[in-house]
RNA sequence: GACCCCGUAGCUCAACUGGAUAGAGCACCGGCCUUCUAAGCCGGAUGUUGCAGGUUCAAGUCCUGCCGGGGUCGCCA
């Protein structure tokens, strides 16, 4: 990461010296395609040849030779058709990189970045009405990551569940738990309906209410409610078991229930004081149309209820006076039409225009069989979180879902995420790390040593030695790349290419060679390549075996 | 109908902020284990990046229109 911004700053100055420039621009640094394209190459030349009113090739031509490079970097530097300036790295910056692998071991790539500012990301946040689906457990793959991404370039952040403990919904779950519970105790009337939730777990939990707190229940007031918190608290406890079986923690639970009525009432109060709220019909409406929206949106039916928006803009509210100077919210695609409502609320809370950003991910389908599986909340028959782990595995879980760009559909299939062998995807990187583990142990049978104070690692100098390296060396370019776009596909992607650049190295030299300088030096790029695998398998949950 | 997402190899997907000859995996064919893990490696075939325009030195990527798939559009959450 060093080098490359020294990098930049030797173009920089460059661009001063040659009076290009009045203001600095970022200058692109990219993997170039082709290996003899050098390893590092910028388009710089190309975008300032049109404000010059000069050729590109020229311009890259004066940059180069304006430009001094420390030698201890850059070990050449070509202009290339049309205009790109490429640059090969000095085989003395790619050990330096291999050392501060080994030295920073889990921390390499991390930075201080985000200089430890609050972040906040929420996620998952289904509502506690029954199991977590494939959604929620894509959710929790990707926001975890996320968050771990954060928290290794220097944001303090901190993961959240909003729970949707509060409303009608949790009536209608009542209704259904009622039902069931009459079913179990033989009570049930004739023409009784089984209400919005007929999935069949709810007969377990039915099964666990004492017989004499149904019946106290039932006298009272509003026995909906009593059944639906129960149905509530046994659920969430489910949830989070599921979470913790998936190997996904929250630093904290956000109960909807206990925004009421305070937040509610002064986030309405707020909107009222800035004049975005009127009455209608006997409701109480949200000006969102002059902030983006659509349309107005009700914050209080004409029952005098709040709206789930009006408890999201409170629980917003929660957020921006706990102290977050940056919001992510990770919602489920049906989610998005809510979108520019929540926003406009936001600013009118009071909080920056950037401050709230929010992110859909992608539905899910599990194909088996080469057919999608039908599955539904509300519908008897459904796959589940639990389901899926016991299915294949946390591990396999996750790389699934992180595979892929967070936000586009994806087609889980089930059948090779079932299998245990080289056709899932998930076991060429887990392999690599698990091959590199047995080569060092067997190294150390043999009692060899490899001290990097010693090495001489200059001997790594054949192709597949050196495009590791470089691989390696971009290590944190990725994740910062990752954290900054919250796309943490990127990480699988890398490690996916990591991977297949150690086993091609493994593949063309003996590690632990009979010349024991060059095993030494073999063997700490070896190490080097399994800390990298390890640190990305970790940002993304995944576990890095030492033996398969 | 309005709005959002998606459309890349037979299939599932990559392509970093617009960069050079669009890449992997799976599936298919052929090679490689008396030496550190063959869940591996090497080689082979596969493309009008949905279609049509536009912007520019450069477009899978940005803009417009169209086609196809999915989604949202409630005083539900």
């Amino acid at each position: 990461m060093k080098f490359l911004e020294e990098i930049q700053k030797s173009i920089q100055g460059a661009l001063r010296s040659l009076g290009f420039i009045e203001e600095e621009p970022g200058i692109i640094l990219e993997k170039p395609r082709l290996k003899s394209h050098g390893d590092i190459s910028t388009p710089i030349a190309m975008s300032l040849a049109k404000k010059l009113k000069k050729k590109p090739l020229d311009v890259a031509e004066k940059i180069v030779a304006a430009a001094t490079f420390s030698k201890d970097i850059v070990a050449s530097v070509e202009v290339a058709e049309p205009g790109f300036i490429n640059l090969t790295l000095s085989p003395k910056i790619l050990a330096e990189n291999l050392l501060e692998i080994l030295s920073r071991k889990g921390r390499y790539g991390s930075s201080e970045l985000g200089r430890g500012e609050k972040f906040q990301v929420e996620y998952v946040s289904a509502n506690p009405t029954g199991p977590l689906v494939l959604v929620s457990a894509r959710a929790a793959a990707v926001g975890s990551t996320i968050v771990n991404l954060l928290n290794f370039i220097g944001y303090d952040a901190e993961s959240e569940y909003y729970v949707n403990d509060h409303g009608s919904q949790i009536q209608a779950l009542g209704e259904s738990l009622r039902y069931r519970w009459r079913e179990h105790s033989g009570m049930l009337a004739p023409d009784e309906e089984i209400g919005a939730y007929p999935g069949e777990y709810l007969k377990a939990i039915a099964e666990k209410i004492p017989a004499e707190k149904a019946l106290e229940w039932e006298a009272e007031e509003d026995p909906l409610e009593k059944f639906g918190a129960f149905a509530t608290g046994e659920l969430l406890e489910q949830i989070k078991k599921d979470l913790d079986v998936f190997g996904i923690k929250f630093d904290s639970f956000y109960f909807e229930s206990s925004l009421y009525p305070e937040w509610v009432e002064r986030s309405e109060g707020i909107i009222e004081n800035k004049a975005f709220a009127y009455e209608k019909d006997g409701a109480t409406y949200f000006k969102s149309s002059q902030l983006g929206d659509e349309k107005d949106r009700v914050l209080r039916k004409s029952d005098g209820n709040p709206t789930y928006l009006l408890g999201d803009i409170a629980y917003h509210l929660t957020k921006l006076e706990r102290g977050y100077k940056k919001i992510v919210d990770i919602w489920g695609p049906d989610h998005h039409g809510h979108m520019p409502r929540m926003k406009a609320a936001a600013v009118v809370l009071g909080a920056p225009q950037d401050w709230l950003e929010v992110d859909i991910v992608g539905w899910v389908r599990l194909i088996e069989g080469g057919v999608p599986v039908g599955m539904s909340k509300r519908a008897a028959k459904f796959i589940s979180l639990r389901d899926l782990v016991e299915e294949v595995g946390s591990d396999v879980a996750k790389y699934f879902f992180l595979m892929r760009r967070a936000n586009s559909p994806l087609d889980f299939d089930l059948d090779l995420a079932r299998k245990q062998s080289d056709e899932n995807p998930v076991y060429y990187v887990q392999y690599a790390h698990a091959r590199i583990s047995s080569v060092l142990k067997f190294a150390e049978g043999k009692g060899c040593e490899w001290d990097p104070k010693i090495a001489n690692l200059g001997l790594l100098d054949s192709g597949a030695e050196r495009a590791l390296m470089v691989h390696l060396a971009f290590f944190p370019q990725v994740v910062e790349g990752a954290a900054i776009t919250r796309e943490p596909h990127r990480l699988a992607v890398y490690a996916q290419e990591l991977a297949g650049l150690f086993h091609q190295f493994y593949q063309d030299h003996k590690i632990v060679s009979d010349d024991e300088a060059v095993a030494s030096a073999r063997l700490l790029l070896a190490e080097a390549t399994m800390r990298v695998l390890r640190n990305t398998l970790e940002l993304m949950g995944i576990s890095a075996p030492s033996s398969m």
